[in-house]
DNA sequence: TTCATATCCTACAAAGTTAGTAGGATTTAT
DNA sequence: ATAAATCCTACTAACTTTGTAGGATATGAA
């Protein structure tokens, strides 16, 4: 299961690239629309803008806008951004790569599944694009 | 990520599977050879035995057994069991499905690729047993 | 310059989850 | 009887999640 934080900041992400016609998004037009607690998502704008996806301008006509092209921003960066690793295990991970400590990974027998399945999920998150799910009917 | 908790019992499976010929195998055995907590794996073996995948036998010469053929027994039953959804969204789960209080489900622009990812995961969860696993080299 | 309106920042907190531990009660083969 | 195993309930420390509170700071416009 991804975490509310990390759905929360692919539909503002979404919800921006959509919007933005060169202008300023408001992180309390995206709160309403998008029934996000207005709070938690400046936080999350604010995360997103600290790793590269967002910039943001502050005071009055301020807002943010998407650093690069809806079509350069994968959906996997986003989910690694917010969430960490996106393998279901520690010694799988290639981003956040942790061994584990109680088992012998040379005769692991469950890390082989686990990799096919990292390989099939990173090859959908890293091909789909802001861009592409803008464009879902 | 899955928790230690459901690490923990695919080894338990794997190694019961593996070692036992007809005879019963014990939660101390398990815990040394895999470097599993004793305490934490007896809680894990019970609720695999809750779950019919599993027999015990108490007392002395007591112990486990598997209650199928490791053949018949797939991955993902077990994982469901220890950590529930197998999907990254609860809205796009087939075990657990809930829905997303806060979106519009027909309108969401990210259902669709959690859809896939879920379907090519469960292929993976779904057609691999405790048998296939410990073919492995 | 002042004001309204944004983001920015730090700190806190309640609730839930994870990863166990403690201490026995019960059952069974010998 | 006894030794050896599972069974069961309760507890707990640490961490993560999902926020909230209260302002500080920056900016454009009047």
């Amino acid at each position: 299961m991804i975490s509310k934080k990390c759905k929360y900041a692919l539909k503002a992400l979404l919800y921006i690239s959509k919007n933005s016609g060169g202008k300023a998004i408001l992180t309390s037009s995206i709160a309403r629309d998008e029934n996000i607690p207005r709070k938690f998502l400046e936080s999350i704008l604010r995360s997103l803008r600290n790793n590269q996806i967002l910039i943001s301008k502050r005071g009055k006509e301020g807002g943010f806008f998407l650093l690069r092209d809806p079509k350069d921003i994968y959906i996997v960066e986003i989910m690694r951004i917010m969430d960490g690793p996106v393998a279901m295990l520690p010694c799988v991970s290639l981003n956040y790569y942790q061994s584990c400590e109680e088992c012998d990974e040379k005769s692991c027998t469950i890390k082989g599944m686990f990799e096919s399945i990292r390989d099939k999920t990173l090859d959908i998150l890293g091909n789909t694009s802001l861009h592409d799910l803008n464009q879902k009917p």
